[in-house]
DNA sequence: TCTATTACAATTGTATACACTTTACCTTGA
DNA sequence: TCAAGGTAAAGTGTATACAATTGTAATAGA
């Protein structure tokens, strides 16, 4: 994800996202081009090209003429994130079931158990989050599909502000940790139809989860932005 | 996918595209910036932010300070896009079982007849590949998730022009039928799961198929590039 | 003859200037 | 007061000029 890119574009562009993720910029938030190119000490002409990749990446929304704008979730937007991204998890956690060295599954292991350890010892949430990230991200890596691995990232990365939201919602904890127990058993009884099948109702949950939150709150969709569901992310 | 964008940087983006699908730019040649302004009549900014789109969709390749090429795919990558895309067209053939309206039902059902009798009156083979692809296209739309549409479209928009390979494959055509003849029978009698896996293991015959046509005439990925497999699409 | 170094050409990356579109506000008339 | 039109301001789209980097070829040395 985070590619070398020398470029001063390259360079914005990581910029935009990690105040994208972090709350700095918020979904319906409008980006100028020559206000950030002032605040970045550099030209229109890479701050443009940089708006160009990430509303390619869907994270931004562009419209010819029209100020860029922070791709607002809508709910609706949100569910279909999820729909999707579990699908591909699922695939993922499928074929990984097979194709995962012993390292890696051991790797994975290890972080299953440190998250174990973090949730009995009521260490600290986000760090418990992280290892979430990090256990998703492994399952995927695992499948050994380039093109399925970016494609999945490439949606978690759109949800991902919003996955972490589980660090205060009372009970996702541990109903997440017994989810991951499920898929690990699964994953480890070399199960691959199961892992597919708890791994994509995992993601759902989740999906599902956050759209509970957002209904019992009454929330709008900016007011469960990242920078409202605690400390940010240290991207 | 074709969105009307009146900018010349979105002209050029899409006159890019139709060549690289028509194989007047085949994978590997190089995008030079200036060289591709002149043709087309335009200065260099719009160019380089076409490029810039085009090697976030993943058709040209971009690297720091280094011309863009056409972005070869190689069979491994082949593979792996087949394998992810028959994750994903299984997902929406399983949505879509369900959550088809009648109205799309029934034009699925015509665009399957109208494939039929093609094949039966040994028609036109480019316009049962037409048809073929608006099969698949189809399925995908109805799953009502745009997030997953778009996903999916993404995916196959790379491996669109080699899927056309199946009209010049002997047998290819009538197998492809067959597969869909099954597909509209899980749909029809509602069988979400049936569908999804006929669906999956669809695709992922389509791209085996491709594989073994590679290796049974030697080819590198560049002597089955479109071009070489009969007329252009008009795209 | 082969290799390394260096200068030059080709190409990309960036800055700046300007044209066109959109937006917002203000004026004018009913 | 409100609506409609126009005008100015703001912002994006594009062209062009220049800087920085890379590819290449020629030359010098072993």
């Amino acid at each position: 994800m985070t590619d070398k890119d020398p470029t001063q574009a390259g360079t914005v562009r990581l910029a935009i996202e990690r105040e994208i993720f972090n709350g700095l910029l918020a979904p319906g938030d409008a980006l100028e081009e020559g206000r950030l190119a002032g605040r970045f000490g550099v030209s229109r002409t890479p701050v443009r090209e940089a708006i160009t990749q990430l509303a390619q990446a869907g994270l931004v929304t562009k419209r010819a003429h029209k100020r860029a704008v922070v791709a607002a979730l809508d709910p609706e937007t949100l569910l279909e994130l999820f729909e999707a991204l579990s699908e591909l998890e699922g695939a993922a956690a499928f074929l990984s079931t097979t194709r995962m060295s012993e390292a890696e599954r051991s790797e994975l292991l290890a972080i299953h158990e440190a998250a174990a350890k973090n949730l009995r010892l009521n260490g600290d949430p986000n760090e418990y989050a992280d290892l979430g990230f990090a256990f998703h991200q492994r399952i995927v890596s695992g499948c050994h599909n380039k093109v399925l691995i970016e494609t999945t990232e490439w949606l978690a990365l759109r949800v991902l502000p919003y996955r972490r939201f589980q660090v205060v919602a009372p009970g996702r904890l541990q109903r997440n940790q017994s989810d991951h127990d499920d898929i690990i058993s699964a994953i480890v009884a070399r199960d691959a139809a199961e892992a597919r099948s708890l791994m994509q109702r995992h993601t759902l949950e989740q999906g599902d989860a956050l759209m509970r939150f957002i209904v019992l709150n009454k929330a709008t969709h900016t007011d469960f932005h990242p920078a409202a569901l605690g400390k940010e992310h240290p991207l």
